[in-house]
DNA sequence: TCTTGACATAGAGTTTACTCTACATTGTAT
DNA sequence: ATACAATGTAGAGTAAACTCTATGTCAAGA
């Protein structure tokens, strides 16, 4: 299947200006059609999901960009892919710890303003 | 205890110029000494330490503000603040539930280019 | 044929959260 | 007394990631 630009926007839950902005900045490039209109595929649609995640995990634009130059390249990069991939999940991994370490004092904090209420309450 | 600003930088780990942006923004007021330096307390301390929690845990200068000014009218709006902290606490509970979804795929991809690798150099 | 709606480009504008600059004051060491 | 480092204010500048505007093209329906 191949999608027009506001097909894919929908698809992705990406506006218009935003995928014409990666496209910009080289995180995606869709083909063209005869009258020069962005042809998106199945492959694409993939690939965006797959920024999405990149992005929804604190990568920054630039460095989806050089993966997505390296991807560009082909199989001679897989390996150098590979060790973005597994560093970046060493960075999501303490991520998630330092996450659950807020949620920890976070129920402190509300725990004891509970108590303070009940507290009050009792006055 | 008592901080000029250059210490309770060191302290917080917040640039001077971070600290004099928070003041204005409300998040954080210092009490002043004779000659107009800001006189951070250890009460201060603590506070923007759990300022710096919930900005790690995503929440945008301008809630913190409105935390902060309701922190500041004191005992009455406590509830309110608590509301705050537990809608917050579903919020960041919902964002460790996604990134633990995340590595999951990105678990997932990485093993699968890692067996295109052993593939290739079987070949 | 005419109009409308989706698409194209180039470039300007926005938002968030700082970060820095310019310049004035003050406290402390020589 | 003086130099100099830390602090003060006001306001400008920056970086990231969009988001919007202006203007133009093009295919399809009334």
């Amino acid at each position: 299947m191949e999608y027009s630009i506001g097909e894919f926007s929908r698809l992705t839950n990406l506006g218009i200006h935003t995928l014409r902005y990666y496209e910009h900045e080289h995180l995606i490039t869709p083909g063209r059609n005869s009258s020069n209109r962005r042809c998106y595929t199945d492959k694409d649609l993939a690939w965006i999901e797959f920024i999405k995640r990149l992005k929804d995990t604190g990568m920054p634009i630039k460095e989806i960009q050089h993966y997505s130059e390296l991807r560009a390249e082909g199989e001679p990069t897989l390996s150098e892919r590979i060790q973005i991939l597994i560093s970046h999940r060493k960075a999501l991994n303490e991520q998630i710890d330092q996450l659950q370490e807020h949620m920890k004092k976070l129920d402190e904090k509300i725990k004891f303003y509970q108590c303070e209420i009940e507290n009050a309450t009792r006055e």
